[in-house]
DNA sequence: CCCGCCTCCTTGACAGTGTAAAGATTCCGC
DNA sequence: GCGGAATCTTTACACTGTCAAGGAGGCGGG
């Protein structure tokens, strides 16, 4: 009964497979196409050339990357601050597993950010994060904005900046992103989540 | 006196330009070629292939980008607060403007950021915003890092997220960098910077 | 002076790429 | 059953990067 899939999404598939096994250059739509078991030119008929499956990669790549920031969410403790540090983590994570796909989803070029399939996915998982900012944040909606950019900005730049060995001083490793975190909320002193002491 | 320019050097120009002008699909080492006046093949004598020049160009754009960041720094007060903000606005002017080498500098798979030639241009560039930030950091090594990396991932991800416009919220626009670098820094009372209220 | 060499460049070719047009096939609604 | 639309294949074209072979030109040793 589980109907057959589509050939969209047999080239879909097909797409991930390349991406993880051999990086952004492995991935062609003529190879896609060979894996998918189809000639070369039946994707046109199913995405807008290759920018189209690239795009509709990019927006199942989001599903499993809000998984990956629930996931770390709930991995750890119940209080903000656990929900919150678990969701940056898990975060980082799937940046570090799936380079691929978070290039995919943020970098490329090619991937149509608009496009009506993706969007929807893109800000399901910008409202988890912006949720597990909530506790911190003083009411008053630019602070609210502040803080969920701030926090978003500094993960996704650690993240960028982490396996892009670039710059990397000398060889004295990153310091772990906890301690950024804990540096960018040291001013909030929130009545739910009562920090530690910063040091 | 002033010998002339070495195709090399006329081949980076040439891809600078294109860059430029057409984004990084426009950029190819026929065209590249082509505009330096030679046949297709000549730049393969001079770069190891198209990374090769990818790599060559990269070098080059972090020397305008360390002046962005010099300039920027210059720009404002001559308190660490300022240097330090104008800093991070040199850094966010150059990504705007020049999103391509901006591109090339921090995400392009295809440049070696190892690279002898690349590798002290973008440490050089680092150690400026390290400097920018120092008045800031308490004594202590780990505590130094995790400022300098903090406010390097929060300039880097805000600027790698401001222009894709992906998961942008609704339509409201981005807070100014500015209330970012102030939220991280709050928790910092720098004897030589009093900040001013953080509100 | 001149000859050989060596560096820089050109020419030509090849495997791959995305994409478009046109023909075959299959499948669904009527 | 049949017509048409959707789906896939075939073929072709303009590109790309890369490699191998060859030529022009200067430079130094004889």
């Amino acid at each position: 009964m589980s109907q057959a899939p589509s050939l969209r999404d047999t080239l879909i598939d097909a797409g991930l497979t390349l991406l993880a096994e051999g990086g952004m250059p492995a991935l062609t739509l003529r190879r896609a196409a060979a894996r998918a078991g189809v000639s070369h030119a039946a994707p046109a008929h199913h995405f807008d050339g290759l920018p189209g499956l690239l795009t509709a990669m990019a927006a199942r790549a989001f599903v499993t990357f809000a998984d990956a920031l629930h996931q770390g969410r709930d991995s750890g403790g119940t209080d903000p601050w656990a929900r919150l540090l678990g969701t940056t983590q898990g975060y980082l994570t799937f940046a570090a597993e799936h380079q691929g796909l978070f290039h995919l989803m943020f970098v490329s070029p090619e991937v149509d950010r608009n496009d009506p399939g993706l969007q929807p996915q893109a800000t399901r998982s910008y409202m988890i994060l912006r949720e597990a900012c909530l506790p911190f944040a003083e009411p008053g909606a630019t602070d609210n904005a502040i803080l969920e950019i701030a926090v978003w900005s500094l993960v996704h730049g650690y993240a960028a900046l982490g396996f892009k060995a670039g710059m990397r001083r000398g060889f004295e490793p990153l310091p772990a992103f906890e301690h950024l975190l804990k540096e960018l909320l040291a001013a909030r002193r929130n009545p739910l989540a009562p920090r530690r002491a910063t040091r």
